[in-house]
DNA sequence: TTGTACGCGTTATCAA
DNA sequence: TTGATAACGCGTACAA
């Protein structure tokens, strides 16, 4: 640690030769011989070099990321875009750019075509996709790998087939797993259990449920029903009047709580409750003892994986993962005021 | 985000002025008028100037960070090493050099003394200490202080007065509250519940058993006992031994597990227990089922906290909280494979 | 008190 | 295929 690091232009005092050839050989261009670059090579190796990438994003061209996002943005989203700007604003002093592409329409395929073309003609070098978004993607997408624009997105997959670079979600059937468990630490025994998702078509949620399931059987827990709410509260109230009876204990995977959580706390004092992320309703119900804990998914730390997996593919060509699973974390009383 | 970052020269420029005055304005140098600071300050602000971190860690001198480190390294500081080591390699392309110095004895004050004197004449620019030290060290944080050489603490302050920068702790208060909750959740109603911390002594088992007791009221358990291992695993065995019959729940605050961990299987099944961080034993008895839960301190990361600080301090003048609590994280047997 | 010039480690451009 | 040189944004030493 005591030493200086070695540069290049103590390999190129070294070898005799200029920096310019040094630069060809340790960033595999062309316009130079073999020889030469494996002579740079070696002794690089044999000197212990390693690229000082500070100033490395100083000389460079500035890197431009384009991303997109909903145009009405969506209350969850906030949470996102705030990991996405924390990251911009980190690499700003690394020259890199970022530009914002608003879809008007994120259900429209038409309109995520068009704001994925305007963000090639801009000549972004790499994309970054924030949304659920249509099926009829797939042209799109493999003309981004013909020009080798890679593409980071947060979220579902679907319609992107194999042709990007990196997607970032919930690790979803942990959450399952973790909720089952807790409900297995605080629930009596053979307890009666149920799952409420917002939607089954949504491959999160699907997730969600397998974990949970596959792990009251190990714990030896009845599941008595899956339920959709739609995200919708009255929706969600209905159902949980309907079963809340014959139920020991609950998970509700999806945002929508707030309408559950103001009957919990007076009708229901026996029933355990695991919810999903941090609001208010959630909040106030881990303090009164109506919710035992929630799993908080981090929606910020999404966001700004996204975008540093995206800047270190491009600028340090290092491969990340496919798929990123962001672990959820335990939420309990006495934790909560680090959440929010 | 789109246009262009403000720079010293868009500055100069814009007040047809050099380059050098405007460091001096933005640095609070001496050897310039008034007059000339204020106008070069507003106009930098108007123009939404933000200094480049990475062209101001190449253009500036190395800073030099001074470590001290157990000589005999315990278990327990390779974690710690390896958060420093972590940060170390991040800042190391921002110009920052590090040295560590082995102290032999570290809770001889003279050992202490002598190698924090060797750190001085070093000329370092901060410092960082990871061990407890002994209690007559008043005079040297002194000197320190007078020679404006920020120091960092892991850990015990006591023998430092109020001579330090910052430190990094083990949120120790809230870890005993934690393993109270998660015992309410766990443990029948009214259970009786017990502590187990190395030694009183120590202020952050004081601390846990303080945060621990107090949850404990007001959730109706009912304490029986504090009990100091010495983390000793006989010790730590025999007093399990002797209490276990009329325990239902334990909160075991130290990192001294194993014996216990080892008769915990067969011979209590009903017994719940919380433990601290995670080793051999506590994963094997979270996969069991005969620890429910345990609080990870993440060592790691209190390491690369502490050197982040010191070096944002001296860099960019950000002043720390003076006590950083790292806050334990809930580990359970499905999230148990994220934190080895 | 102010200005000038050089250096940090790397990339990029153009000439040889 | 190789070399020389100018950037990038800032700090620093020294000259004016």
């Amino acid at each position: 640690m005591d030493q200086k690091r070695v540069t290049v232009k103590d390999i190129a005092a070294k070898l005799g030769v200029s920096l310019g050839i040094i630069n060809k050989a340790l960033n595999d261009k062309g316009g130079i011989s073999d020889e030469m670059r494996e002579r740079i090579l070696t002794t690089a190796r044999e000197m212990g070099y390693r690229v000082n990438k500070v100033a490395q994003s100083m000389a460079r061209n500035t890197i431009v990321l384009g991303v997109l996002v909903p145009a009405q943005e969506k209350d969850y989203f906030s949470f996102l875009k705030k990991g996405l700007d924390k990251e911009f604003e980190r690499l700003a002093d690394y020259n890199v750019q970022c530009r914002y592409y608003p879809i008007e329409n994120t259900y429209s395929a038409a309109d995520t075509i068009e704001t994925l073309k305007a963000c090639m003609n801009d000549k972004v070098h790499g994309i970054l996709l924030c949304e659920y978004f249509p099926s009829e993607l797939e042209k799109i997408f493999e003309e981004l790998e013909a020009q080798k624009i890679p593409t980071v997105l947060i979220g579902d997959t679907e319609s992107a087939g194999n042709r990007y670079l990196s997607s970032i979600q919930v690790d979803a059937y942990r959450s399952g797993q973790m909720a089952a468990e807790m409900l297995h630490l605080c629930a009596k025994k053979n307890a009666s259990v149920s799952i409420f998702v917002g939607n089954k078509d949504h491959v999160e949620h699907m997730q969600k449920i397998r974990g949970f399931t596959e792990s009251l059987k190990e714990y030896g827990l009845h599941p008595i029903g899956v339920y959709e709410t739609y995200d919708d509260e009255e929706i969600a109230l209905q159902l949980f009047r309907k079963i809340s009876g014959r139920l020991d204990g609950l998970y509700v995977a999806t945002s929508t709580f707030a309408s559950i959580g103001k009957v919990l706390q007076n009708e229901h004092p026996d029933l355990k409750v695991i919810c999903t992320d941090v609001d208010g309703a959630v909040a106030a119900c881990l303090k009164a003892g109506a919710v035992q804990a929630s799993l908080f998914q981090d929606l910020e730390k999404q966001g700004s994986t996204a975008v540093r997996v995206l800047y270190e593919y491009i600028a340090e060509k290092k491969t990340p993962e496919k798929t990123i699973c962001i672990t959820p974390r335990l939420v309990i009383e006495s934790n909560l005021d680090t959440f929010i």
